[in-house]
RNA sequence: GGGCGCGUAGCUCAGCGGUAGAGCACUACGUUGACAUCGUAGGGGUCAGAGGUUCGAUCCCUCUCGCGCCCA
């Protein structure tokens, strides 16, 4: 028996436990492979609306190709995030008054790994209170060993293939993390800033002086050069002479070069190579020196005069302009809007920063990933991704790999005494081939930094899988099916993972990337700490069940589009699976069963006949949505039919018949309810795993087992009755404009009219016989009169197709009421007709339309006339 | 500056060549044996604006205005 409510918190956990006692998320071998790789969340994080989005769609692709016998993997996992993981370390160690550096990195590590194991379960745990249904038994984390070893080997074959080298060249640096971060994870922010004007003078010519400008005064201290356009004038003369650097001293030589806007500023500009990246690109033409003048902290250094050492950047600036301004350098100063780069992770503007990094060429592998959708290999969808992906590949830049961290894949290179690398997946055939190249053994030091996080995330598809292992997961699994992840990490992740993917196993990594948009609020703010807008999933789950927020989640999830997200609709969607389960009960107590041998075409009933031909076409349009990415429309279109076609009509007409006399009649309605449910129970499975489980369980358990391992109604034989569908329409329109014109007319609902009519064909009028009771309830009629009969002056009068109705209300109605009423009707029906003769009238239209739409405008032309007649002839008789 | 997207009912969004739709909100009525987490009915829209294509445009094209996001 059924409880009288829904308890979610009671059934989640007990089902999901059963499903994990089956082992129902295992692959199960027989059909063909489909696998989805888990885009691995932060092993310390916790579920946001974002993980809860993705994940939710991963998982009823995964459910519904689990139901459609395909042999499913859903390959769950976490990433050990490198930054903000030591981030959270270090921050958690500095309220103990420890540090990294005096704890030795040994000793960090360890104080990493037992934070990972602490808190590491978290997301994990969470992802099942969703429901996903991952095989957990197959879960991975980034810096497994096996993973590590992916890592190792892939280093090295890019290493070997000469992808990946080691350069000294201007990078990002991070002064609050102290280490280089890649382009992506740069963050430039407009800023109101100013532009400061110092005068350079030139050497040998007392008197003259160049005027540079420049946003950061404090570089200056590692000028090496001038630069000015080739093609201004004001400068010609001073190419190839020299400046003298104030508060310095150095030469400086004075150079034409084009990367010069001559309409910023002064069109001269001072060139510091070692902390610009168009002035190192200027350096590098003109042979200019490069001076760093900052430490890894940002803190200027020793290459500077005396007094300035040891300041901090900022300090530094303020210093250099007061300077600059006692002795009389500087000219102006003006306020100035500019870009300045801040890390995404620690919030702090960002230094170029010239320092010897691992980086990754990959330009090569951005082509073959460009092919590869271009060739349709991998497929977007929504298609309009492709561009994005196209834009940022095809002006891809190297990719710095290397991090100065301690939590990550350390980087599997040595160096010998004279600082020859040798790259190696292990320690001792670094060693063999050191000994190989000296002629003797030699102490080697590794290499300290680690790896970017995203080159592990990027070998996730097949790492995961057990490459470099051949293993047969990886010969069934790969290439995967859909990548399911946001739009805001196709170039972290997605990018990188086709790159990886092309080349460590010669083929893409998936053959569908589906794109989802943010979670954001209710006024379209994402979502963030910060502005503390942040909805906390879990507490949706708790509050109204998992189904009701996966179905929320789901149905706003229109293709691509950010998901506005109010907690009123999960609680609309909460009232759906109340809808549902009370309906269930109504099944329930009505003695509708489950019989696997039910087929429709044995039904004599128009009702069931109609039903069944809905769900027919529910199953399709489902199905075929879901192959197609069309969730919301899916999860829409099992709503309409739960609770208009089956709730609201199927159940309401079905009543009579299960109360009625004729056995047969109720047994067949019976049959089909159990049917129609058990069918709606399994579509709505993967979308709503819970209820639909319990449900199942409750109901129909014994025959089917568990509903998530039951086989998904394919419809390849569609039902469907064009003249049980035809008598269902009529019926809903007929009732429906009864209630309209009773409510109208303020008829109380206690009041039952009975139901005259005129005109009526032999077919409407055996309609009336066999819907009798359907009227009664649901119309509030108390008797229909099937002969016809003068229409009494006081009466509502509807006209249905030929059928004029009349309701007699006696004096009680308000008799200029359903003058007006009906005068209304006329008009509406006028104007359409209106629109029609005039269409008709029109040779244009006549000559061009298709036939088909000009012959369905003369029905409609002529049924609204006739419609028109019976009102005014109604209207006529009360006149 | 380059690219992408979006302006449809009070709000959130479907629809994308031929009768404007849903959910929520709103109004009125309702203890009909599944359900008040409900039912019935209703109000509410020159589909941002201007041109063009077409027999016909919310839908296709161009421009304008407004709003996002990404890249420089």
């Amino acid at each position: 028996m059924l409880d009288k409510t829904y308890r979610p918190a009671e059934v989640e956990p007990r089902i999901y436990a059963a499903w994990e006692a089956a082992g129902a998320f295992r692959p199960r071998p027989g059909g063909a492979p489909f696998c989805i790789m888990l885009p691995p969340p932060n092993v310390t994080g916790s579920l946001h609306m974002g993980h809860a989005l993705d994940q939710t769609i991963q998982d009823v692709l995964v459910r519904f190709q689990r139901m459609r016998g395909r042999e499913v993997l859903w390959q769950p996992g976490t990433d050990h995030a490198g930054i903000a993981t030591q981030m959270v370390v270090e921050r958690k160690l500095a309220a103990e008054g420890k540090d990294r550096r005096t704890l030795g990195r040994e000793a960090f590590l360890r104080e990493v790994w037992a934070w990972k194991e602490q808190s590491g379960g978290t997301i994990v745990r969470q992802m099942r209170r969703l429901g996903a249904s991952c095989d957990w038994s197959r879960e991975r984390f980034t810096m497994d060993e096996g993973l590590s070893r992916a890592v190792r080997r892939a280093f090295v074959l890019l290493y070997r293939a000469g992808l990946v080298y080691r350069d000294k060249r201007l990078v990002n640096w991070d002064c609050a993390l102290e280490t280089a971060v890649s382009d992506l994870e740069v963050q430039n922010r407009e800023v109101d800033g100013k532009l400061w004007y110092i005068r350079y003078p030139i050497e040998g010519e007392p008197g003259r002086a160049i005027v540079v400008a420049t946003t950061r005064p404090e570089t200056m201290l590692g000028d090496t050069g001038v630069a000015v356009h080739p093609d201004d004038p004001r400068y010609r003369d001073l190419v190839g002479r020299f400046a003298v650097l104030p508060l310095v001293g150095r030469r400086l030589p004075i150079v034409a070069d084009p990367a010069t806007d001559p309409e910023k500023g002064t069109g001269a500009v001072k060139v510091t190579p070692a902390h610009d990246f168009a002035d190192f690109a200027i350096g590098r033409r003109h042979g200019l020196e490069a001076i760093a003048i900052l430490d890894s902290r940002g803190r200027l250094n020793d290459a500077v005069p005396e007094p300035y050492r040891g300041l901090d950047r900022f300090e530094a600036r303020a210093r250099v302009v007061a300077d600059l301004e006692a002795q009389g350098f500087l000219v102006k100063v003006e306020p100035w809007r500019h870009v300045v780069p801040y890390g995404d992770r620690s919030g702090t503007p960002l230094e170029p920063f010239l320092t010897d990094q691992w980086f990754c060429e990959v330009k090569g592998l951005a082509e073959r990933a460009i092919a590869a959708v271009r060739e349709g290999r991998t497929r977007f969808v929504p298609k309009a991704w492709e561009t994005t992906f196209f834009n940022w590949l095809e002006a891809i830049q190297p990719w710095c790999i290397s991090r100065q961290l301690w939590w990550g894949h350390q980087i599997p290179a040595w160096y010998g005494p004279d600082g020859r690398i040798f790259v190696a997946e292990e320690e001792e055939e670094a060693f063999r081939l050191a000994r190989a190249h000296y002629g003797a053994d030699v102490p080697l030091v590794r290499d300290p930094d680690v790896l970017d996080t995203w080159f592990s995330s990027a070998l996730w598809p097949f790492s995961t899988l057990g490459w470099p292992e051949r293993t047969p997961e990886l010969e069934k699994f790969y290439p995967t099916d859909v990548l399911v992840t946001g739009f805001d990490i196709i170039f972290f992740w997605v990018a990188r993972m086709m790159m990886l993917g092309l080349f460590c196993m010669n083929e893409v990594p998936f053959r569908d990337v589906y794109i989802h948009g943010l979670v954001r609020d209710e006024r379209g703010k994402k979502m963030s700490k910060t502005l503390g807008n942040v909805v906390d999933p879990l507490e949706l789950v708790d509050k109204y069940g998992a189904d009701a927020l996966r179905l929320a989640l789901l149905a706003a999830t229109e293709q691509g589009r950010d998901v506005r997200f109010g907690e009123s609709r999960v609680e609309g969607w909460r009232n759906f699976v109340t809808k549902l389960w009370n309906a269930a009960r109504f099944a329930e107590l009505n003695g509708a069963r489950w019989q696997p041998d039910f087929a429709p075409h044995a039904c004599r009933l128009p009702l069931n006949r109609w039903i069944a031909g809905e769900i027919s076409a529910l199953a399709r349009r489902v199905t075929e949505a879901l192959l197609d990415y069309r969730l919301s429309e899916a999860t829409m279109a099992l709503y309409h039919f739960v609770w208009d076609d089956f709730c609201d009509w199927w159940i309401e007409l079905a009543k009579p018949l299960l109360a009625g006399d004729d056995p047969e009649a109720r047994a067949e309605t019976q049959a089909t309810g159990g049917f129609v449910l058990a069918r709606v129970l399994h579509l709505l499975h993967p979308f709503a795993p819970f209820v639909t489980e319990e449900l199942w369980r409750t109901l129909f358990g014994a025959p089917g087992g568990l509903l998530v391992l039951a086989p998904w109604p394919e419809e390849r034989e569609p039902f469907f009755d064009a003249s049980a569908a035809e008598e269902l329409g009529w019926l809903v329109r007929a009732i429906g404009a009864i209630r309209a014109a009773r409510t109208e007319l303020n008829v109380p609902p206690s009041a039952r009219l009975a139901l005259l009519q005129q005109g009526a064909s032999p077919v409407t009028r055996a309609r009336l016989e066999r819907y009798r009771e359907a009227f009664e309830r649901l119309a509030r009629i108390g008797a229909i009169e099937l002969e016809e009969r003068p229409v009494p002056r006081h009466a509502i009068v509807v006209v249905v197709d030929e059928t004029t109705f009349a309701l007699p209300v006696g004096e009680v109605v308000d008799l200029e009421r359903e003058r007006e009423r009906l005068a209304r009707e006329i008009a509406k029906t006028r104007a359409e007709l209106d629109r029609l003769e005039r269409r008709l009238a029109d040779s244009a239209f006549l000559a061009r339309a298709p036939a088909e739409v000009v012959e369905e405008s003369r029905e409609r032309l002529s049924e609204l006339a006739r419609n028109r007649a019976r009102l005014e002839a109604a209207l006529a008789r009360i006149a």
